[in-house]
DNA sequence: TTAAATCCCGAGTAATTTACTATGATTTCA
DNA sequence: TGAAATCATAGTAAATTACTCGGGATTTAA
């Protein structure tokens, strides 16, 4: 029950190119040693992502990449089916192209992957990216608030 | 994202299970065919559910498995987790051995994988075999009530 | 006009995991 | 004793993952 390094490494991506929303294109280069990622690896999650039309590619020198769209606008769950494909814990509750399967009938198993795929859905899709951007502010902030109580007490 | 074939065909052997409880012992062979599945694989699987004390054996003719427990008391999480480990969509939101992660501390993806990890958890946890059988019932009955309607229509 | 920066594309690959199968031993009941 | 079971271990083909590698195409700046 994992989601691979794809949906992981690219998600971390499209957070940086969220926080750069607004500004020139981003290289994949300093997205990369941000993240901590390969740019190699990378480049073939983002080409992913392109072809499913979340980020847009500027070529050459002070090329890079931009989200296509207001941070407000993308969610989670784009950028996780954009990498992993459909919610799908197993083939036959498939979100898009479920498999036939001759037990649908009376297999009770079905109705439990059901609910595991909807409520991952509903998380996926209702977290945007301009959300994963405000906690990090919230969490900065808070981290600062932290570190000036500190040198107040002293510690 | 998806779960193996030890969980998916792990629960449908439980489902059975539960479905006989109270009675004798339950040979594999009878839940192979019941639940089109292989016996020996079934046995690895069920194996590990022994070792997880969700299922008690007997050995020799006549012999077979049993719940070790009432299915009110059995989760589809308490067999989910004997068969695929630990609820964790990535390895540093694990749920019992959180891998360590320099960026822990800033890594907002963070965030996403434990609201999805917890609403995975939630539905596996809530969910007990009983509440299956209850529904395979409401199922049955729901069929026959549509198989009368249609003998009376003459269709 | 050339060099540098950048995206773009396809192939290759080692390691791991999955989903089994195969074999044979042991236990128990009739 | 013999049939019906569980129990244990090993093997394995196929798929997937998580990359790396090499080179090409495009754009910009000097």
């Amino acid at each position: 029950m994992r989601i691979s390094t794809r949906g992981h490494y690219g998600l971390k991506a499209m957070f940086d190119l969220a926080q750069h929303y607004g500004t020139a294109p981003v290289p994949l280069k300093s997205i990369a040693e941000r993240q901590n990622l390969s740019v190699q690896y990378l480049e073939q999650l983002i080409a992913m992502l392109r072809k499913a039309g979340l980020v847009k590619s500027f070529r050459g020198a002070q090329g890079g990449y931009m989200l296509a769209d207001n941070p407000k606008q993308i969610t989670v769950g784009d950028v996780i089916r954009a990498l992993e494909g459909p919610v799908a814990p197993v083939e036959c509750v498939d979100e898009i192209d479920p498999k036939e399967c001759d037990q649908a009938d009376y297999c009770i198993s079905r109705i439990v992957w059901e609910k595991i795929r909807n409520s991952i859905a509903q998380v996926m899709d209702s977290l945007t990216l301009a959300d994963l951007c405000r906690e990090a502010k919230a969490k900065e902030n808070e981290k600062e608030r932290e570190e000036k109580e500190e040198s107040k007490e002293g510690v």
